[in-house]
DNA sequence: TTCTAATACCTCGCGCTTCTATGTATTAAC
DNA sequence: GTTAATACATAGAAGCGCGAGGTATTAGAA
């Protein structure tokens, strides 16, 4: 309903194409679908965020790739988490369910919370 | 216990700030301490992020500053939340429970989740 | 047939933020 | 008398997200 424009901070992305890889072998095209649909529209990825990020991770040895057909009969680039890939996700995970934790705390401070 | 390396991600720390200086005035190193201390060392904010970006808050009209004293007699640049500055933080903060809640959805999501 | 939309990939460059490092000055403690 | 904490500040580097642009294929509508 609400116009659902939300741009992602930085570094959440990659934690994000991690754990949709994580499921199985995916295409790029495919990830930034599976993220806004899974996510309810909150999560959008453009393209211009998405194909570079695959690269990153790709270079950083998280991924691997291979050209493979879509069931469309189609030419696409499956990426599958590497083992350092797998590790750097639970890592990422962790880390970001204490961001949020911490920040949780934060924003539900009240006058007098502390001291 | 373990090391708490957590860099904020990008745009949080606005968010952060604007919640702590709505609790009432404070200086710019007390903010960074309150935010420590209440998220429990999950959140550590260096000078190098804080003043910048208060100085931006500042320059966007959602901040104002006087110096006054502290209570250990020693000049500070104290701020408020004008304001503009407390509906932005209220816009800040419902985008971010969104975001997390759909980060939250795929994080959550299992093999068969979708398709 | 031709045009549009969807699929599927890619890169360039802007803009913004964060962090490290460095600097100043004051007060308190050791 | 030197170190640590308080309190401010800036410069420069590095990184990331995104808009805008580009290629190519397929399917369907006009």
């Amino acid at each position: 309903m609400a116009p659902p424009k939300s741009d992602l901070p930085q570094g959440t992305l990659d934690l994000l194409i991690l754990k949709v890889i994580a499921l199985g072998p995916v295409h790029g095209y495919a990830i930034a679908q599976r993220l806004e649909q899974v996510s309810r529209g909150v999560v959008q990825v453009p393209e211009g965020s998405l194909y570079p990020a695959l690269h990153r991770l790709e270079n950083r040895g998280l991924l691997a790739a291979d050209w493979k057909e879509t069931e469309t009969g189609r030419e696409a680039k499956f990426y599958r988490l590497t083992r350092k890939g797998l590790k750097q996700l639970k890592t990422e995970t962790a880390d970001w369910q204490r961001l949020i934790y911490g920040i949780g705390l934060i924003l539900q401070m009240a006058d007098g919370g502390a001291e």
